[in-house]
Parts: C-alpha cells; structure tokens; sequence
RNA sequence: GGGCGGGUAGCUCAGUUGGAAGAGCAGCAGCCUUACACGCUGUUUGUCGCAGGUUCGAGUCCUGUUCCGCCCA
C-alpha cells in the first residue's frame, strides 16, 4: 500500500500480520465457506424454551431475476436479527427459499421463446413450456442463493424451499381442499385485470398505472322517438371509444339537481372559511356550477324523466336500443351530465349493472387475445386499437362525434407484459375473505382451533389485539385498511406455470345431472377410494351447493330449473393419477388454471417447516425435517415464528395473507413482529428498476466495496422513517472514471451516457448491442469502506501490542482514569446498542456502537494508553493490555451483526493472540471458537460510573479548547505546549491526577496545577466548565485581549436572553420547576465566566 | 378523490414526553502524529417548506396550505 512506503513512516516489522488497509476480497469467501462448514448455520429443535427460539422466514425472492439493491436491504436486515439472535442464545432458524412468481416467470420465458424462435406456448405445448421455465428456475434460484451467500446471508441453506417443491406443494392441496370444502372458494363471472398479451387475469397488485396523453372522445347517441321539447341526442365521453360497442345502457343522475345545489353549498361553505388569496379559484367554480346549472341542468331533468319512463336511446354503428337509467355515477358536473354504460369492460360500469340487471343487459366484445368478438359485428375480429380507429371515424361519418380533447389519461398496464390491460369480463376462482354467515372455522384439528367471522376478521383481530405487532407502528394502519375492505382474493391465473387447481368440473344443466345415475354410482364409490369435496355450482344465479355422502340432486326436492346451467365440481384432496383418468372418463375436465403464486407463497411459514405432514417432510437430498431422536418436529418447535422482515409494499400481497393461511391452518398467527424497512431510490429519489437503467447488483458493490461495507451503509440508513436514497454511479467501461448518472449527460438516449472523464459513450441497460455497458454502484459506500479500515486498524494496533495479555482479576477503582471510563462507557456502549436494536433501529444501534468504537475507544482510550504500552517497564500496561483486548472483543461483538465477515476475521484473530478475555468476577467474554455464535455483551453493572463519564467529558473539553487554540495560533503539532490549569480548590487533587490525560491529548510539554495562577503575558485564556486555562506563549496580548473581548461580548448576550426569560413572570410562573433553575444555574453560570474574562483583560490592562 | 410518509446545513439524514438545532459527507485551514491519508486536528454553513393557532416556550402539538414519494380508488 502507498501509505506504508512513505517516506519517514515506519515500515510493517514483523509484529504486524495484519496488511494496513482492509481488502475484503481476501477474507469473505473463506469464512463464509467456515460458517457452512461448521454447520452453525443449521437450526435444530432441542430443549431450549420457546421464548429462547427466533425464527425468520425468508420473504422468498422470486426466480424470475437476479437480486437487487432492494432484496439486498431486506436480507441485511434479517441477517441482522438473525445473528444478533443467535449470540443472544437463541435456536435461531433462519429460512431461505425461492417463489416460483408464476406470472412473472413464466412471462419472461415466453418473451424468449418468442425473441429466440418466434414460437408462442401454445406452438410448444404446456408440457414444454413448463420444463423449459424449471430450467430457468434452476438457473436463477442458483443465480440467487449466491449473491445471498455473497450477501452474508446466514441462513439455513439445508433447508432451503421452493414454492413449488415436494414440501411445499403438498402443502397446498390440503388448504384449497378445505377451503373449498368451508365453501370459502367460489368461482364465478367477475371483472378482472386482463392481459391480452399472456392471456391470463392478474391482480390488481400486478397493474401499475401510467399517465399518457389520451383524449376524452364526445359521441352522440340519437334518442329514440324524441318528443316535441327533448333533445335529439345524448353526448357521452369516453377515453376508449370502441368500448361502445359493449355498451348496454346510458346513465343520468337520479337527482341533478339536489346534487349541483349540494356542491354549491360545499364551495360557497369553503368560500367563507378559506384566506383572501385562496377565494379567486373559488369564486371561478362557483361560476361555473351556477352556469352550468341553468345551461345544463334543465336537459338533465328532462332526461332523468324520461329514463324514469323507459324511454332509449340509439347505439349507433350497431343500431341497438339502449335504456336509459338513473343512477349516481352518472356526475351532473361532468361533462353533458350523461355517461354510457359498458358493464362488461369497466369497473364503475359494472358496479352499475349489478345496481340495474334487471334493466340492462352485460355484453363483452373482447377474446382473449384483445381482439373483438362477434358481439362486435362488423368490427369483429380487428385488434381493440385498430376498433378504435375505425369507430372514431364511422362516427364522424355518420356525424355522431363531437368534440375530442386533449387529457391525460391514466392507463393500468400489466407490469408482468408490459401491455395495456383491459378490464374483461371471465370465469375466475376467488377465495372469499369476508364475513361467511355461521363464521369459520379456523385451526381445524388443532389445539388452538377457534371460529372467526370470516378469513380477512381473523387477521384483522391478530394485529388489533397485538398478537402481531408492526415496526414502525403505523404500518398497522396499512395492515387493517387494506383487509378492511374485505375483497374476495382472486386466485386462478390462466397459466401453465404454477399448482394446478385440484378441481373436476363437468358443465351440464340440471336436469341432466339429475338423471346420470351412472356417474352418481361412480361417485358413491369414489368417495371410499379417495376424499373428495363435491358441489354443485349454478352460475347463472351465483349459487353454490355442497353434496355430503349419499346426497344426491333430484329435480324434485329443489325449486332449481331443470335446464339451468350447472357445473359438477370436484376437489381431490390427494394426487392420484388412477383416480384422476377416472374422474375424466366420466367426463369431468380438470379445471386448466393455476393458482396465484401468492395462494402458495401464504402458506410459506408453515409449509416450509412441513405442514401437514412434518414427521415425513424431507430436506433436499435425504434429511427428514423430524429430528429423529424423539423431540419435536419442526413445525412444532418453529412455529410459530418470529419476525417477517420486508418492505411495505408487501403488506398486502403477502404478510395479510400469510397471517390469514397461518390462522386457517396453524390456529395460530405465523410470527408475532412485522419489521418493515426503508426501500432504495436512486439519487433522484426514483425506485430502482433494472429496466429503467438505475438498478444496482448488490454483487458490483460487494466487488467494490465489500460486503461489509454495503451493509453497515444499509443499517446505517435504516432510521425508520424515510427510504434510501441512493445517488448511482456508472463506472465508465471505457477509462474506470465514476459518472454520477443524475449529473452526466445523456448519449443518444436517455439509457446511454457520456463520460465525463474521456467522453467515450456507454449503456446503462446492457441492451445496446453496439455499446459496453456501465458497472452501476454508488458512491455512498464510500463510508462503509471507512468505517471497515477503521475498525480494521483499530485491530490492528490492538494486535500488534497484545503479546502475554493476562487474564486476571482488576482493582477496578485502582486504575487509571481512562481505563475506567472507556470500561463505563463500553457499558453504556452495550446498552444502546441493544436497546436501539429491541426498538427495531438499526441505524441508531449501529451509531451506538461505531461512535464507542470510533469516538471512544479510537480516538482516547488508544492513544492514552499508548505510553503505557509503549514505555519498557509501566506497572499499568498489562492492564491497558487486558481492558484493551476485552474492549475490542466487545466492540467485535456489537458489531457483529453489522459487519459479519471483519468481525468474525478480526476475533479471530485477536482469539488467537489472547486465549482468555474479561475481568475475572467483573466481565466476562466468554471465549468461542467463532464470533457467529459466541455470546453477546451484557454490561457490567460494577463497571459503571456515571460520575466519572462527566469527569472526563470535562477533560475532552479541555482538551478540546487547547487544540482549538493550537490550530487557531496554526501551532503545529510537533511543538509541545505548555499550559496551567486553574481548577477550583476541591478539584485540584482530582485534576492533577487526571492531568495526564489532558497532557497527552492536547500534546503538551508542560500542565502546571495552580489554584493561584493568574494569566502571564503571551498566554490564552480559556474557560472550561469551572477551570481557567492558560496556554502559554501562543499569542500577542493584543490579539488575545481583542479575543477575549469579543468572548465577553457573546457571553453578555447569553446573560441576557436568561435575564429576558426570568425577568418574565409567566415563565417562572408556569414553567416546571427544574427548567426555571436550569436558567437560573446558567446565568449564574455564565456570570461567573464573565467575571473570570473580566478579571484577565484587567490584569492585561494593567500590565 | 382517500390514506400514509417526507420537506431540517451544499448533499444524505438524525432530532426521545415541547425546554438554547445535531451527525456523516462535501468545503476551508493545518498535520506523514510508532494502527489507519480509506487517517488525525480544528473550523464555516440553518427563515427547521409556507401561513395561522395553542403555549411562559414549538423543528416537535393543532389547523390550513404547497411541493415530492408511495399505497389505494
């Protein structure tokens, strides 16, 4: 290293092993491969009690991609817990895996297949596609587990899952056939989020919304027959004019006119409350609603008549008769009052027809694949844009389009595809998360069995009544809200990747079923081969009826219409193909869809621990998950769990659920804490995307920085209010230069910039085939490298200096005053660093700890000890030597958590040199061949010593104010300086004995002790706390009268705003007693000083 | 439109039950000082978004408002 061939710095002599900078490229993989092959790793159940158990379970990254900076913020800090539960004694399990994500997986493979050889699944087949998606399953789950090793993840990688492995997926056939079973699975025609592009319904969670330009197109609709006095038409506006065509009805307000008057009121009521310079745009609107009130408000009186009296109006294009209707989404303001209805193809239109069926009818003109349907007519089979085109203009055709503005529209897209989705009308299965009427029966066969209102009820009252509590607390709040809403869960998924549905359906109509006497034979004997769950469905009018044993439909004993349409449903609770040809000979279909990746990634907590069958479940390879020896499995002995760690985005989509699966199944809530963390921007607060050309491989930074250093950043900014922001540097692939990506210009798009350095231009995104692409990281990490060198060469002093440290009991009382208070503040050191950790503060437990480390111990406690150690025969160093080494074991093991892979090298190390560690009777650092698992610092009550950690902040003030002198003066530091200390007479023996500590610091030659000293010429004269100071030979008198001059003026003014504050009777009236003497003691205070000034600028004066 | 969070030094962020605004980085000045120049010492910088209110006292509590982010509709 260039430091060390300085000139005149001493060369390393043979003392020193350690190199003198930190590279921890040398040392992160070999320890990481010691910690697997110690097997600390590996969590087993043994006779610990369950309070002094801890459990985290991964929240499974998806196999769909590589890592990012986001994934790894949330596995630094359930790495956190985790080791720091580990050296608190804890049978800490930590459980790692991977999500299949069907949507997503599955659509970055057919994107693929389609670029690589423009074939589409159904060219290859499902069962082709679904082996070429675990190819890429298998490719990115090892992707991934290796940066999470890089990462320093502790996981248990023997039991690693995957949500679609044996384990896991024997999980989920037994929930859905309960479910379906409790009649808390229903199907049925809902709107949903279509992607044209996959085919295949989403959730709302995967729509991400983006504001476009648009237009808001006006079209008119001929009314029926008008009446002398009525209008000829009405005008609707819609951003999606082919939607048209679906249209079955159009909607005025019921009441206009109450409805206007009501928002004239609320403005004029504004109005009066509101600051002159808001009233302008206030006094507009009110306009604007009076004018439109006798300008619009007439027609739509007459229409809402006329909807009253079934009056229609004209689909053009189709020619097909509408009725209108009265209902409130119709907006008196909007627009001309009026708005179509297409129930099959928007969400609010559909909430109108379930208002009005029976006044309208509910037409979808959409297949699949985003084409029009026959219900389209002449538009039948052209792409929903290309209908869009071609109905704007046969409208302005026929003269039926008005006006066309210009709006921004928001526009829902599929974040899976990329593509616009529509809102689409399809059969699809839910699970019903509201109220069921007699409840549900949660925890089915266990001890903790219970009924709840309903599935999202029994959540809700989990974290209501603190069984599972949020960090922070508010997100407790966008727990409950989101549940209370009480929306059924939608969970098929047109897809070939994913659990398939264990149901048989055969569709028929009633009277049909009824009389197959052969098919109900064949289920009677079913029934003693396998359970099953038998029900009819009747989707015409939403009905669901379950058949127990030997029950059987007759047409007699219900009122249902022999020619309604009815679906046989059959859940298979167990996979068996026998059974399954069976069930399809007796033309039963099994349903096609697949559920929702988050169906099986909700049953995480206890599917990966084995449920339902524990004693059998098995580790990859040949473990069994059951400990062998008798004691409990698992699942009884992990769950429940700890702590979900995650970003709150996830919330809803997975930790409600989890608790919802945890309490059907388990009876009992999957974890008791919820720690939420920050989520990581870039520089300018946007959300990381690789597609967006800002998203950082935690890989890149751990090769720049290390891993030590990414995360001791992390923790660093894990305050728990805001996220993380993270100014992205481009490493030029040309010349190495660093190019903040928020200040450098942009090449020939916005994914490709310049070099500021050499100018050469390069990608962000790796798309350009012409173009090299940037290394991204950030510059922020910068001090996590510095902190990691300082600790490094903390130890690295310490080492050097720790040949034949004893390990034996101390007079505490006896020694010097450095070793006390670094003892004292170690001690406190402990405690915050703790308790901030308790509080689920990482940035304030890692501040605790680095400023003891860096402040305290760095910066004092090592240099004071230096002549100590250095001088051939001090009586004191062996026990600067014993403080030191046990010091740096404690700070190693705060910081373990932290920073795992110098910590666990350096104690190492430092074990290595000295065997034994503490103050026998006093402190105790119990030795242990790893850091990973040796024990946490607990303070030591004997060793506090409040009193003394203000004693000596008053020498590291005084300290302070020489060297303040030294630099003011530009006294360089090789010139010793001398300095009489004036103290009180009851502290003069104290500070004589602590002199040395301020003589050292401050670098002086000479610190005379003088209760008589008065201030010679030439010196400073300072003031700290209630000692006078005079440094001597540093400056004119002149310079320092005019310094001590203007200090008396400062200080007279500081007298003053205590004189203002007493002085009011108020405040000595209603203030608390102890601040009004705080006042008092600082005034008093500061007279004092004054008094002192006053006195030397006489005595300079004078002479 | 509803909810949550944020706006504090040039940058990134702390700021506990209301009681005299802090850290790191950057900047400036000095320093190779027996672990560390990825270092050491000292130091500059604030209309705490804006406007009201409560209070003896407001960065902190209340109301309004504006901008940014996220979630939901």
């Amino acid at each position: 290293m260039s430091n060390s061939d300085s000139p005149g710095r001493r060369q390393d002599d043979t003392r020193f092993r350690l190199p003198a900078a930190y590279d921890p490229s040398t040392i992160e993989a070999s320890i990481y491969q010691e910690w697997i092959d110690s097997g600390v790793f590996h969590a087993r159940p043994d006779n610990r009690p369950r309070e002094r158990r801890y459990v985290v379970m991964m929240p499974l990254p998806n196999v769909t991609g590589a890592l990012h900076m986001g994934h790894a913020m949330d596995n630094s800090m359930q790495d956190l817990l985790v080791r720091w539960h580990r050296m608190l004694g804890d049978n800490t399990l930590w459980m790692p895996g991977t999500d299949h994500a069907g949507i997503a997986t599955q659509a970055i493979v057919e994107k693929r297949l389609k670029e690589l050889e423009g074939k589409t699944r159904h060219d290859i087949g499902r069962e082709a596609l679904v082996e070429r998606i675990w190819s890429w399953k298998d490719k990115f789950q090892a992707r991934i587990v290796d940066q999470l090793k890089r990462l320093g993840c502790s996981a248990d990688w023997a039991r690693q899952r995957f949500t679609m492995d044996r384990v896991c997926a024997r999980a989920v056939r037994p929930t859905f056939f309960r479910m379906f079973e409790d009649g808390l699975i229903v199907r049925g025609k809902r709107l949903v989020n279509w992607d044209p592009f996959l085919r295949t319904s989403i959730s709302d969670d995967e729509v991400y919304h983006e504001t476009v330009q648009g237009h808001f197109w006006h079209l008119r609709y001929p009314i029926i027959d008008p009446r002398p006095g009525e209008p000829e038409y009405v005008e609707v506006a819609t951003t999606r004019p082919e939607t048209m065509l679906g249209d079955t009805a159009v909607a005025v307000h019921p009441a206009p006119r109450q409805a206007l008057q009501a928002e004239l009121d609320s403005l004029k009521a504004s109005l009066q409350k509101a600051a002159q310079r808001d009233r302008p745009p206030l006094l507009a609107q009110i306009a604007s609603v009076e004018e439109r009130i006798t300008r619009v408000l007439p027609t739509l009186v007459m229409l809402r008549d006329m909807a009253r009296d079934g009056r229609q109006v004209l689909l053009p294009l189709l020619d097909r008769p509408l009725p209108l209707i009265c209902d409130e989404w119709a907006k008196p303001l909007l627009g001309s009052g009026c708005v179509k209805i297409t129930p099959a193809h928007d969400p609010n239109d559909y909430e109108v027809w379930t208002r009005h069926r029976y006044e309208m009818g509910i037409i979808n003109i959409l297949e699949p694949d985003g084409t029009l349907n026959e219900n389209a007519g002449l538009y039948a089979g052209l792409d929903r844009f290309d209908a869009r085109d071609r109905v704007v203009d046969d409208l302005r055709e026929r003269g039926l389009l008005g006006a066309i503005e210009d709006r921004e529209i928001e526009i829902g897209h599929s974040d899976r595809s990329k593509t616009p989705i529509e809102p689409y009308l399809s059969d699809q299965w839910f699970v019903r998360m509201g109220d069921l009427p007699g409840g549900v029966l949660m925890g089915r066969g266990t001890a903790r069995e219970f009924r709840a209102p309903g599935l999202v009820q029994s959540a809700m009252d989990a974290a209501t009544n603190g069984r599972v509590s949020f960090h922070p607390s508010r997100f407790l709040k966008t727990y409950l809200d989101w549940l209370g809403e009480k929306r059924d869960w939608p969970i098929s998924r047109q897809l070939w990747w994913g659990h398939r549905i264990p149901v048989w359906s055969r569709s028929t109509t009633f009277e049909e079923l009824c009389s197959d006497s052969s098919l109900w034979l064949f289920l009677d004997d079913l029934r003693r081969k396998a359970t099953l769950s038998l029900r009819l469905f009747f989707p015409e009018s939403d009905e669901i009826r379950h058949l127990g044993p030997g029950d059987r439909p007759t047409l007699e004993s219900t009122d249902t219409h022999a020619d309604e349409r009815c679906l046989l449903d059959i859940c298979l609770l167990e996979q068996d193909p026998h059974i399954e040809e069976q069930l399809e000979s007796h033309g039963c279909e099994r349903e096609q869809d697949v559920l929702d990746t988050w169906f099986s990634s909700a049953l995480w907590p206890h599917s990966t621990l084995g449920w339902p069958q524990p004693a059998s479940a098995e580790l990859e390879g040949s473990a069994a998950l059951a400990s062998t020896d008798g004691s409990p499995d698992c699942l009884q002995y992990y769950y429940p769990g700890s702590c979900l760690v995650t970003g709150r985005d996830i919330i809803t989509l997975w930790v409600a659920r989890m608790v919802i699966t945890g309490l059907y199944n388990m009876g009992d809530v999957p974890f008791s804490d919820v720690f939420i963390h920050a989520n990581i921007l870039d520089g300018k607060g946007e959300r990381m995307s690789k597609s967006k050309g800002n998203g950082i491989d935690p890989v890149d930074i751990i090769d720049e920085y290390g891993t030590d250093s990414m995360r001791y950043v992390l923790a660093d900014m894990q305050t728990g209010n805001q996220d993380i922001r993270l100014p992205v540097t481009a490493v030029c692939p040309a010349c190495g230069a660093h190019n903040d990506l928020a200040r450098t210009r942009h090449g020939r798009n916005v994914f490709t910039y310049l070099c500021s350095k050499c100018r050469q231009e390069f990608d962000v995104l790796g798309t350009m085939p012409d173009l090299p692409p940037a290394r991204l990281i950030s510059q922020r990490f910068v001090d996590g490298r510095r902190f990691c060198n300082k600790l490094w060469n903390t130890a690295r002093f310490a080492l050097g200096n720790l040949e034949d440290v004893p390990c034996l009991a101390l007079d505490v009382q006896g020694l010097p005053v450095e070793d006390r208070w670094i003892l004292a503040a170690l001690n406190q050191a402990t405690r915050d660093v703790t308790s901030a950790l308790e509080a689920y503060n990482p940035s304030a437990a890692l501040g605790a700890a680095r400023d003891f480390m860096w402040g305290s111990l760095c910066d004092w406690y090592l240099e004071l000890i230096k002549p100590r150690i250095y001088a051939p025969d001090d009586p004191t160093a062996a026990a600067a030597r014993q403080i030191l080494a046990f010091t740096l074991d404690q700070v190693l093991r705060l910081l373990h958590p932290f920073v795992p892979f110098i910590t666990e090298h350096l104690f190492k190390e430092l074990s290595r040199r000295v065997e034994h560690r503490g103050i026998p009777g006093i402190a105790t650092a119990p030795p242990s061949p790893m850091l990973i698992n040796a024990a946490w610092p607990e303070p030591a009550p004997q060793l506090d010593d409040p009193q003394l950690l203000q004693v000596f902040a008053t020498l590291q003030a005084l300290t302070g104010a020489i060297r303040e002198i030294r630099s003011r003066q530009q006294i360089p530091s090789s010139r010793g300086l001398c300095v009489t200390v004036r103290p009180p007479r009851a502290a003069l023996e104290q500070i004589r004995a602590q002199g040395h500590v301020v003589r050292h610091m401050a670098r002086l030659e000479e610190l005379q002790v003088d209760p008589e000293a008065k201030k010679p010429p030439g010196a400073a004269s300072l003031i700290v706390g209630d000692l006078q100071v005079f440094v001597h030979d540093v400056m004119d008198d002149t310079v320092e009268m005019a310094r001590l001059e203007a200090e008396a003026r400062r200080i007279a003014k500081e007298i003053a705003t205590c004189e203002k504050k007493l002085s009011n009777p108020q405040f000595v009236a209603r203030a608390p007693k102890h601040i009004v003497q705080e006042q008092r003691d600082r005034k008093a205070r500061y007279q004092q000083q004054l008094a002192v000034i006053r006195q030397s600028l006489d005595g300079m004066a004078g002479s």
